[in-house]
DNA sequence: CGATAATGGTTCATAATTGAAATATTATTG
DNA sequence: CAATAATATTTCAATTATGAACCATTATCG
């Protein structure tokens, strides 16, 4: 699906600018600049695999991908993060944020304590139970990810990393 | 932001499991697995490039990525397409669908015909409004998306190109 | 010090998306 | 042909994210 529908050859209006390289092998060679093309693929890969992880979640733990990644963020940082440090990690709105810290609060996940230094910030931490679940969740978590992506060589596996982290590196600088 | 959180090294409770490759340069290796790392990877440059698309179609064209892509299918597809065909090749529910195309239709950019031969269906297509509106932000969104994306080699270009289609595939088979 | 700016969070109205139930039409099959 | 299943779409309630206005606290600096 997505941008991989087959094309029926369509009037030949005019001759296609030819491919920049011609390296691919079946793909529909739309003619479109590479970069569009890298970026559809990276969108249809990406909510793909959102969607399995989302659903999975969902079935196994109840829960969702936003309240996982915050897990996973505090599970990374023992000292603690604030509200709106959590907030740029993930990329979401400091309301969202509220809101997914008031649920994880009361279902006793996290503890959210004032800053001694900084009576406006909050120092999130995972709680025993929150580190638990996300324990059991993180484990199966990366079952499904392996599963998706495991099937690609380990040399394309380390090549799409090594250009992705490129590509986010550009990204950083210009967004 | 995201993965790309130093860590200070902390207790190194357990010998780490050797790399598998001992490719990357800089990276926080994570000692996580490379599947693991890829996935965070292509969620942080996918949701990176939306947000800014999505910003930019919001203030040049008062629009959104969703709308965008809904016109951008059809414009690949002269012949119209069906609510459903539409919503799967964006991934997204009937519903929205249903709501998407209403306002689509009430602004006027695309048609929508009941089909002869069944009528349960509808054929959607762009109105010549439509396609020259689809036109002017097809321009520019390709620009940004070169803006964002060909900083990259065009080597490294075919080749990230490559991988996700590989990428893809088997995520078509698996999901 | 005191005024003003900056920062961290919350609230709230708005918008978008989902999934399930409902409706209408077409297919199948006994 | 009638009953039943399957398909295409809509509706709707529930969930979620966004961004702007707002409150509280801390920083800055004249």
């Amino acid at each position: 699906m997505d941008a991989t529908v087959k094309r029926k050859a369509r009037s030949p209006k005019s001759a296609r600018p030819p491919p920049l390289l011609a390296v691919e092998p079946v793909q529909e060679s739309d003619g479109a600049h590479l970069e569009l093309r890298i970026w559809l693929r990276l969108l249809s890969c990406a909510t793909r695999i959102e969607k399995a992880l989302n659903a999975r979640l969902r079935k196994e733990f109840n829960t969702t991908l936003a309240r996982f990644d915050l897990l996973a963020q505090l599970a990374r940082k023992p000292e603690g993060a604030s509200m709106s440090e959590v907030s740029d990690l993930l990329m979401v709105s400091n309301g969202a944020i509220t809101a997914l810290v008031q649920k994880l609060e009361a279902d006793g996940l996290i503890h959210r304590e004032v800053s001694s230094e900084d009576r406006r910030t909050f120092r999130l931490r995972l709680s025993q139970d929150g580190a638990k679940e996300f324990g059991r969740m993180a484990r199966r978590h990366e079952e499904w990810v392996i599963a998706l992506i495991g099937e690609l060589s380990p040399v394309a596996q380390s090549d799409l990393l090594q250009h992705l982290t490129l590509l986010k590196r550009r990204l950083d600088k210009y967004t």
